[in-house]
DNA sequence: GGGCGGCTTCGATACAGATCAAGCCGCCGA
DNA sequence: TCGGCGGCTTGATCTGTATCGAAGCCGCCC
């Protein structure tokens, strides 16, 4: 269980619902430049907080689809699973995103959310959300605008799964998660790796002994330390180089 | 520049509006499920049509976005492009297909489409779109599940490039292309391929020695026939049985 | 009508990454 | 303390696809 304070409180009073002004995240996560005012009109968009563990899902294909899930607190991965068993990750999603719009199309999941460590997310129940954003137009834009980040961040994915080498499509994860980690406030060259070398090779369309080998040439250069999870990038700009001009997957 | 005319009907009286209700895609476009009451009142959410000739851009990557376009005749590629040269066709917009979700991140194009055939897209600017959603809920749900399927494809897509071998990939790619034609009224099992082997393979994640070689096999094993262009698919649960349980790219 | 360029196909070879295999390390429970 | 196990690394070999070279075909334009 991760310590996260201000909110291990379900069961204090002003709970009922949560804040979305007063969350850390607000600068990344869906509610992006909505003005204080608007925000305050949001009160009840929220109608509570999820804890889920490491290794639980959030939710799983073929469930009911009735809210969609910023990430609060925690790691996740998606995935999509072919019914021969084929498995393909398609995101390792962080505090401020936005799990669960692969659902709207047909009123269920299409994907499986699975915590990577002891997680929170917030609970939006989409039909309030629509709703709301009937009302507000600010609120209406920003939920369009994320849903077309993710449609762009899938094109970048796109692009490394179908054009790029091992060692680009290595170093294009490590930049993205480094950039993200520091739009988040976080060191975006000291950080922990939340995944196995297999699901970095699932999600990257490589092997994990692939991967391995790759983290230790990109060590031999000089571009980065790892030590088993942990990475520090020392040269971030030899791993710019080394992906050249490729699209970001942020 | 492309020459949309204008085209024919711009001159005519009645055509300063294009009408859903009377189109043929009512139900696979954008549209779709939307009661005939609805489509009278979205009247003026598409203000005209434009054309593009084979080859041309309907947009190109960096363009300022002001509307979508909802393809109402031709084939499309959509495509993203690094800085380096290197290209990835994200997909094969064909009637009904909506064009431009990309744009709505940023405000400006993220991909470029090109014609494949000379086509028309109606127009639909964004800003009216996002208003009409927010007055008829049944306008914004379907918005909505527009854009959610286009993240679902790209999953699918993913699973494909980041999973499949040689010939899994171009018997999904056929297979979807089938059934998309099969939802639009056409042959689901003769029907003429728009695009080079070249821009397949790139599609695929595979170069076009591989995709001529893979369709030549399926053809040697009586799955399809092809002649050039010409595509027909005689043994569909064969092509069903290479790809397994994968998951669907439409 | 003839030439030309784009497209497709085929064969031979090269190579990136997969696969197979072994060993190490840290952790956890017995 | 030990054994087991999951995760990681590294080495040796294999293979699917890329790459290279070339030729045939076709439609199109001059």
């Amino acid at each position: 269980m991760t310590t996260h304070s201000t909110h291990d409180g379900m069961s204090g009073a002003a709970h009922s619902a949560v804040c979305c002004g007063s969350c850390g995240l607000r600068d990344v996560c869906m509610v992006e430049g909505l003005s204080a005012a608007d925000l305050d009109r949001l009160t009840g968009m929220v109608t509570q907080r999820k804890r889920v563990r490491r290794g639980e899902a959030l939710f799983r294909t073929g469930e009911t689809f009735d809210a969609v899930y910023p990430v609060h607190l925690g790691f996740f991965k998606t995935r999509v699973t072919a019914d021969d068993g084929r498995e393909q990750i398609t995101g390792f999603p962080m505090p401020g995103d936005v799990l669960g719009f692969d659902a709207i199309s047909t009123g269920a999941f299409q994907c499986d959310a699975i915590a990577l460590e002891d997680a929170q997310v917030c609970v939006v129940p989409f039909e309030r959300l629509e709703t709301l954003s009937r009302e507000f137009d600010t609120l209406q834009r920003q939920l369009h605008r994320v849903l077309s980040r993710e449609i762009v961040r899938d094109q970048g994915v796109m692009m490394l799964l179908g054009t790029m080498r091992a060692e680009q499509r290595v170093a294009t994860l490590l930049l993205s998660l480094s950039r993200r980690f520091e739009q988040r406030g976080f060191s975006p060259s000291d950080f922990n790796l939340r995944m196995t070398r297999e699901e970095i090779g699932n999600f990257l369309g490589l092997k994990l002994e692939t991967v391995s080998r790759t983290l230790s040439r990109l060590q031999e250069e000089s571009a980065i330390t790892v030590d088993g999870r942990r990475l520090r990038i020392g040269n971030a700009s030899r791993l710019q180089e080394i992906v050249g001009a490729g699209s970001s997957i942020d």
